[in-house]
DNA sequence: CTCGTGACGGGGG
DNA sequence: TCCCCCGCCACGA
């Protein structure tokens, strides 16, 4: 089971995106700052790779332009993205959503209150 | 041990 | 605005 002192590199990843709450997303970069140490938005998505297997809300992670990045293999996009419209979140017609908008900002890191975000643009 | 790969990101053309 | 290229790092062959 575990690797002893096996710091379960795959179980840090899953542990943030089990706290995305639904109807909001988080980004491969933004996850990847959060835990630092050598973690790099690739290497998230390469972790994410196998997440359908793992008991976390793997739909909530998209990338920082705003879209799905399955469809190579694996997971179609539109299955993700129809997961997503499920919950709530709107993607227009290119395929994005507003990241300003549905993106999570777990506790304790950077700005939780999104609502002052918003004066920057009025 | 070395080489290539990938559910990414951001800068430049 | 869209497209291309290079950098990042853990993993498997």
């Amino acid at each position: 089971m575990r690797q002893a002192d096996q710091p379960s590199y795959r179980e840090r990843v899953f542990e943030i995106v089990r706290d995305i709450p639904s109807g909001r997303v988080m980004t491969y970069g933004q996850i990847a700052e959060i835990l630092g140490e050598g973690y790099t938005a690739r290497t998230v998505g390469y972790v994410m790779h196998g997440a359908d297997s793992e008991n976390v809300p793997w739909q909530r992670v998209i990338n920082a332009k705003g879209g799905c990045s399955t469809g190579r293999f694996t997971l179609p996009v539109d299955l993700q993205q129809k997961m997503l419209e499920d919950e709530g979140v709107e993607f227009n017609e290119k395929g994005l959503c507003d990241l300003e908008r549905v993106r999570w900002h777990p506790e304790g890191f950077g700005e939780a209150d999104d609502s002052k975000r918003k004066i920057l643009f009025d």
